[in-house]
DNA sequence: GCTTGACCTCAAGCGGGCTTGAAGTTGCAC
DNA sequence: GTGCAACTTCAAGCCCGCTTGAGGTCAAGC
């Protein structure tokens, strides 16, 4: 039942497996993301099990996670099996759901674009472009108000 | 044709209507994405056209240019007049593209979610799901090879 | 002409996600 | 038993897109 030295990967080996860079796993061990064994030396070792941690984070982060959410994420995995089908479909979930909301968010900003050159306006103004309002999944600044050339002189 | 006093705006007035800080708009003077007259005692009064160069590096930033691209934009617009239909014309489609190649990234990835959660793996790796590969649009790492528990012992 | 708020410059700081470097230790192969 | 790559820690640095602060000047209204 313990783990033989067979199932212990050197920080090297899990960094070439996981695709993450040795000061990446240090980095995320010191946020409490993965853990590792240590050897009577004091070097790390880890269980196979964390390169599914790795995976998972690795895939938060694509779909715009932070580590801070990823580390929330995390809390609903197990840490040493493999998640049953019902914990990683509540999560799978939760995930599509996000990348949904993004993709809505990228075809609402194409259609303004889409009006915008259709508009005529051209000045890149009036038309909503450059007030995307809802931005704030993306990039955070939130909203601004409409812009016009003297929208207050006219 | 010189400039009158009453279109030139200073810092506060464009920080109102643009949405942008001053602080940011001196950054933006800084990158030579903006420019501005002086007064005699050295205080920025920004034309109007100003307001319209803000509106497009606003409009660029929620498309995900990097102020770096938005400068190179930038470069392909007039200075000085609203731009003719041909030029925004070009732009807008870059964008569209860039919009759309987004949005196929995203779907891209809630495919190989969708399939990780049918496909019984779970381990969330040997599906593809950490393996985005052409990331690179948004994050930056590029290729990593494909995760399994143990690719090399298999 | 004075007050006061808006402006100026320059340097430093921040947050997120790491990387880099220095200085030293471990562990596996031969 | 030794050589050398791989590891260790800790502190500092980097990139991006700004913001903040200190210390000082300008300009417009009364």
């Amino acid at each position: 039942m313990t783990i033989t030295s067979r199932d212990l990967l050197p920080i090297g080996e899990l960094a070439a497996r996981s695709g993450h860079a040795p000061s990446a796993l240090r980095y995320y061990e010191e946020l409490g993301l993965i853990d590792a064994e240590r050897t009577a030396g004091g070097q790390r070792r880890y269980r196979r099990a964390t390169l599914r941690r790795l995976a998972f984070i690795r895939a938060a982060q694509t779909i715009g996670l932070s580590l801070d959410e990823v580390s929330e994420a995390l809390a609903q995995l197990p840490h040493d099996h493999v998640p049953t089908t019902a914990e990683w479909n509540r999560i799978a979930t939760a995930w599509q759901q996000r990348i949904d909301d993004q993709i809505a968010e990228l075809r609402k900003l194409r259609s303004r674009l889409t009006e915008c050159v259709g508009c005529g306006c051209l000045s890149v103004s009036r038309c909503g472009l450059s007030n995307p309002g809802d931005t704030a999944a993306r990039r955070g600044p939130g909203a601004r108000f409409l812009l016009g050339d003297d929208p207050a002189a006219r």
